[in-house]
DNA sequence: CAGTGAGCGAGCTTCCGCTTGACTT
């Protein structure tokens, strides 16, 4: 018999605790929560206090069979799951379904994974926190009444399976908001003046200083007549101030500010992170990476102080405490760190190498001192106009923690501010001779599209959703077609620049690219239609602020405060009616817009979602169905319901086109669902990447139909003439056998073109039944 | 993969948080 059965959330977690208390304990784990709501049925008893129906979660069940095994067999069992609102819960619903004994059963919590704390653990466990435990029953409640509401009324009023809940809702908005302000953004512009003037060093050597001007000016004219002024002014050193600065290093990593990082410096998105972080935690490489904490254990700040002691000195170490400011944050357990400081590098593939050394660094950094630096503003005054040139100095005395790690910015610009610029010595009342003054057009920026990253620290900033939540949540919602992660090309722009030198004033024309976009989340137009009908019928979720304000509720219910299923009453009583009211009043939501008339036909142009998602339609047609039946097109790739022009509309309907007969038959061309494509014989060829369908001529669909021909006659490896609907096949994967439009593989060390017909059929007869997940997928 | 789209309607979809494998098309 087990003296002792010690249950945490994670494997490795256990492995690392019962290394720490030895014999006597068993430690095993339930892997995160065992028992959820029932799906079926709503899970929810709305008509008797909102009593939830638990069940244990298909994919937990052997674990729950295997903790009942060790449970039964054990003298104490310790509930050791973190000390937050889930934890409890998790071990709350262990000691149901387990049926644990009260008097056997014991529940212990702590904050780090070492030796003392766990021993100290043991010495002070308690009893369950029902009220902590009446909080996340809150929050599981609210969750699934918000998403199995709202959800459905989305089938109805917009497309069958799309979805809606408190976390995801929001992070669309976020995309869909900045989207709009993108649009009606209007660009400012102003010419931005620099000076360049030479300054002779002690050692003699000329250096330039940049300076910029205090003043911009809003036309070509303005900066003109400044550049005319130049010619003859003189400049003088008017002031030379010197001010101390410093730098802090940031704070140790959270999951947000780890996949901020991750994705700004090595441009892993959010789940790609996390994975490698996770391997990291598996090998003991780092602490736990689901955390929002900021806090290192005692026994990390005293070896980081050792390490940076050993490595770079006494001077720059500074130990450091950080606490966390997040809202909504549970410090169930430390920031992420490495498990052991003394380690700089680890074993492994070369993404973990890179994620753990950035996690090194900044760890290191974080208990590092400030870096000092001197700033030097000098003004340059211009005798023939009140307006002064300005430069900016900035000098590091002492690196500091900047020996270690350097923070990276979303600064779209990509200005490096570490950069030093260094002043040349300078004496107030000095003269300085110009060597250039140049006018730039700059304008202004637009707002910046999230990034994965950033939009994850948008949705920590208002608390809404948790460090295990950020990249599941992402992953939804392009999943959902909501949003779309992408690549987009910028556009042309031109500027001019004013050059003053050698007394002469020169022009230019120049042409820059802006507004290009790397991996950036864009809304679909599934999205924005979704998005738009939430927030008419629906403010309250889509709040921002809701999450805070519900959780300010649970907090409450964790101090005893409030009774729960009051609060869900609260709540569910007017949402519910709201349900209603959409349902029967609103109408269904596509997302239409009038274009205009087209105006050879007179007949009106409007887009709207369809079954199979934007198109155009050409006339209106009868609401009974009689009629001239409308025409229809689908947008094309870039196109948007909400900024397509009537031309570019119309232009849809130029399609399909005839581009005359081919063997007797019509050859004709269109896009499709998967793009554009020629027609001929009721067979498909898709068109190159460089074929325009509006303009590709009859010679060039010939040629693609004959080249199509050549494939597949490559593609047939082998035809029965006994069973003529078996082949063997050459596709995208390698040889495959159709045979009666279902595929097969092959196996592995056969030679497709080997094959006997019995062969083929033998391979089909043992052929595994396809699995039923996959039709899920998309 | 399939190159469509106004109907009808059965049966399905869906949430957030806690965790790690089992799956290869």
């Amino acid at each position: 018999m087990q003296e002792n059965l010690v249950i945490v959330e994670s494997p490795a977690k256990a492995k690392t605790i019962e290394k720490f208390l030895g014999k006597g304990y068993m430690v095993t784990s339930s892997m995160g929560h065992v028992r959820d709501l029932e799906k079926k049925d709503f899970g929810i008893d709305l008509e008797n206090k909102y009593q939830p129906k638990y069940i244990v979660s298909p994919d937990k069940k052997k674990i729950v069979a295997e903790l009942k095994k060790l449970a039964k067999e054990s003298k104490t069992v310790w509930l050791a799951a973190d000390e937050d609102r889930e934890g409890e819960a998790i071990a709350w619903h262990l000691k149901e379904v387990l049926k644990l004994k009260p008097e056997k059963t014991k529940r212990i919590v702590f904050h780090e994974i070492t030796k003392d704390a766990i021993t100290k653990a043991i010495e002070n466990p308690r009893n369950l926190d029902d009220n902590l435990v009446n909080a996340q029953q809150a929050r599981r409640v609210l969750d699934r009444i918000v998403g199995f509401k709202l959800s459905p009324v989305l089938w109805k009023k917009i497309k069958p399976s799309l979805s809606a809940g408190r976390v995801q809702s929001v992070a669309v908005r976020f995309i869909v908001e900045r989207e709009r302000e993108i649009m009606n953004f209007k660009s400012e512009f102003a010419y931005r003046v620099n000076g360049y003037f030479l300054v002779a060093g002690d050692d003699g050597k000329t250096t330039e200083l940049k300076s910029e001007l205090s003043k911009r000016f809003n036309t070509q004219e303005e900066a003109n007549s400044f550049l005319e002024k130049c010619k003859t002014a003189k400049f003088n050193i008017e002031d030379v101030v010197k001010k101390p600065g410093k730098r802090s290093p940031a704070q140790p990593f959270t999951t947000s500010t780890l996949q901020q990082e991750a994705s700004r410096k090595m441009g892993f998105s959010v789940s790609q992170t996390m994975a490698v972080a996770q391997r990291l935690y598996e090998n003991g490489k780092i602490t736990y990476m689901r955390t929002d904490s900021v806090n290192l254990s005692g026994l990390a700040l005293n070896t980081a102080k050792q390490k940076i002691k050993d490595l770079h000195g006494d001077k720059y170490v500074k130990t450091r405490k950080y606490k966390t400011k997040a809202k909504g944050a549970q410090e169930a357990h430390e920031a992420i760190r490495p498990t052991y400081l003394n380690n700089e590098t680890v074993d492994g593939s070369s993404q973990e190498k890179r994620l753990y050394e950035l996690i090194w660094k900044r760890t290191i950094a974080s208990q590092m001192a400030d870096a000092k630096l001197e700033r030097t503003t000098v003004s340059i005054s211009i005798s023939n106009t009140p307006e002064k040139f300005i430069a900016n100095g900035e000098v590091l005395i002492f690196d500091g923690f900047l020996k270690v790690y350097i923070e990276s910015t979303d600064d779209e610009n990509g200005n490096n501010r570490n950069g030093q610029v260094i002043i040349p010595p300078l004496k107030v009342n000095d003269s300085l001779q110009m060597a250039s003054v140049v006018a730039t057009k700059r304008f202004s920026q637009r707002p910046a599209r999230f990034t994965e990253a950033s939009l994850v620290k948008r949705m920590e900033e208002l608390g809404i959703g948790r460090p295990s939540t950020y990249a599941p949540t992402i992953t939804t919602i392009q999943n959902r077609n909501y949003v779309i992660k992408e690549d987009r090309p910028g556009v042309e722009r031109r500027f001019d620049i004013l050059t003053l030198s050698a007394g002469k004033i020169t022009k230019q024309n120049k042409v820059e690219i802006t507004g290009a976009e790397k991996s950036k989340l864009f809304p679909t137009d599934i999205g924005m239609v979704v998005n738009d009908f939430l927030v008419d019928n629906f403010e309250q979720i889509m709040d921002f602020n809701f999450t805070a304000s519900v959780e300010k509720e649970f907090d409450d219910i964790a101090d005893g405060k409030k009774i729960w299923n009051e609060m869900i009453d609260k709540f569910y009583k007017p949402f519910h009616k709201k349900v209603e009211k959409t349902l029967k009043h609103s109408e269904r939501s596509k997302g239409e817009r009038i274009l205009g008339d087209d105006p050879k036909t007179g007949k009106q142009v409007s887009v709207k979602i369809g079954r199979f998602g934007p198109l155009a339609q050409l006339g209106e047609g009868t609401a009974n169905g009689e009629g001239e039946k409308p025409q229809f097109a689908s947008l094309r790739v870039g196109q948007h319901l909400e900024t397509i022009t009537l031309d570019e509309a119309l232009e849809l309907f130029k399609l399909p086109r005839e581009l005359g007969e081919f063997e007797n038959k019509k050859v004709t061309v269109a896009i499709g669902r998967f793009g554009p494509y020629v027609r001929h014989d009721n067979k498909f060829v898709s068109l190159g990447k460089e074929d325009d369908p509006y303009v590709v001529k009859f010679d060039r669909a010939i040629e693609l139909i004959e080249a199509k021909r050549e494939k597949d006659r490559k593609a047939v490896i082998n035809i029965f003439e006994e069973e003529p609907e078996l082949k063997v096949l050459n596709g995208r994967w390698g040889p495959y056998i159709s045979y009666k439009k279902k595929n097969y593989k092959i196996p592995k060390n056969t030679k497709a073109e080997e094959l006997s017909l019995n062969d083929c059929l033998k391979i089909i007869k043992e052929a595994p039944e396809p699995k039923s997940k996959r039709s899920k997928k998309k």
